[in-house]
DNA sequence: AAGTGGTCTAGACCACGTA
DNA sequence: ACGTGGTCTAGACCACTTT
């Protein structure tokens, strides 16, 4: 019987049991890329006779992994590692286009106004969990779909770690980040918190959105997340508040 | 072994398994009221006895009814049907009172403007599963925070259901809508989709808000569901847009 | 046919809450 | 001390997917 280290790691609620540890050793292959997204992991037997436990314990370490939505089970073929984030999803909080109930999954375009180092405002660079005064590099962008200018972007990210970005020409950043995040820096976006809040567009947005100066427009505050649980972006998107529509279900 | 009938009755996922079933039975029990909310269900080992299963069956089986949000386990004392939505959940929407960065979870008073009869809309009422031009109660109400008037409510309810309610005094009626309907009614919500969009209020609504005419507001519309998956309430709340907050966590 | 996850059994011992 | 749910074992057979 092996009992190895207890590594409560990261956001695993690992208590003491045999099954939670497991599950902390196995996300631990994940985050460090031994297991890539994608990949399938070892049959349950197998990981069994490895740990030197039961089948029904292992399954219960799966079952914490897949609840966090880090690993997928399918029947017949094995248990896989999930891709990340595409970062597509930021649009399920708009409805553009003709209401034909179609839910928009298109990817709107992205042109980047705007793309350099700044030193990090405090809030910000705590978030990254970095001193204050830290570095980071600040994007701005703009998102269109069918031609016309849908959503304003300013984003943040930590500068040791997305250094490469810096040195990426425009031309190859293509339309979503988080792909980019993961292929340049290495990072997985696999998770995010946001926050949804009105405002109104002062005149420079307005102008860019092709909106009256004054208009409302939604804003909402993201905070994404690597598989460590480490902030890795700091995100505010702005669009049109009447093209907004948000669903909850409450139970 | 007792191998009863399949049950598929509402909505519990049951595919032919014996977990599956089980969980469904135990479920008809909760929605009949031999269960009540708040009461214990018989012990794990019972179960199985009366089922002639083996323990970790029942344990899949109250899972099932745990995820659903029909149940919750409590160690060392026993597993409980949960309680219903309360209705207070309403003002995690909203960030009234100064942003002392405490969440807000005092209930606002409620004031009832209005509460008669009415034949129902199309939409509303095959949402009810009920037949075009079923009659309902139409609510409206007014709900305040600190003196000050905050969100405005529009209700519906299906009729030969809420019957109760019609009778009632309003000074009876309290600050919130579902314990009335438990109590009067015997509808226990368990469940409710809310969907935000942006509007801005109309002169009425401006006024009985103490709002300039035309000022953006939020707008939630609710469908609520009994425990059999029936809709019970369909509601639009409207309020302050600027005073709105939404948080979202996605995976 | 072989390999995977999905279901199920019949036990055991542990941790927690209550009396 | 007792009853509850929480963890764990060492098997078995089934359903699905791929070779």
């Amino acid at each position: 019987m092996q009992d190895n280290d207890p590594l409560p790691s990261t956001a695993t609620a690992v208590g003491v049991s045999r099954y939670g540890r497991i599950a902390a050793q196995l996300q631990r292959k994940i985050v460090d890329g031994e297991w890539p997204p994608g990949a399938a992991i070892p049959a349950e037997s197998t990981l069994a006779t490895e740990f030197g436990t039961a089948l029904g314990t292992i399954r219960q370490a799966i079952a914490v992994l897949v609840q966090e939505g880090l690993l997928e089970r399918v029947q017949g073929k094995g248990t896989f590692v999930r891709n990340g984030l595409t970062g597509a999803s930021m649009m399920r909080f708009f409805r553009f286009r003709a209401d034909a109930g179609a839910p928009v999954v298109a990817i709107p375009r992205s042109e980047i106004l705007s793309c350099r180092a700044v030193r990090l405002e405090k809030s910000i660079a705590a978030l990254f969990g970095l001193d204050t005064g830290a570095r980071g590099l600040a994007i701005s962008r703009r998102r269109w779909l069918d031609d016309k200018p849908r959503l304003l972007e300013s984003i943040w990210l930590p500068l040791p770690r997305c250094e490469p970005l810096q040195r990426l020409p425009k031309a190859e950043w293509g339309d979503l980040l988080y792909p980019l995040l993961a292929s340049q820096c290495g990072i997985t976006i696999h998770r995010a918190v946001d926050e949804v809040t009105f405002r109104t567009l002062d005149a420079d947005q307005a102008e860019l959105l092709e909106l009256p100066d004054g208009h409302p427009c939604a804003l909402v505050t993201r905070r994404a997340y690597d598989l460590q649980g480490n902030c890795a972006e700091y995100r505010l998107t702005q669009g049109d508040a009447y093209a907004f529509r948000y669903q909850a279900d409450i139970r």
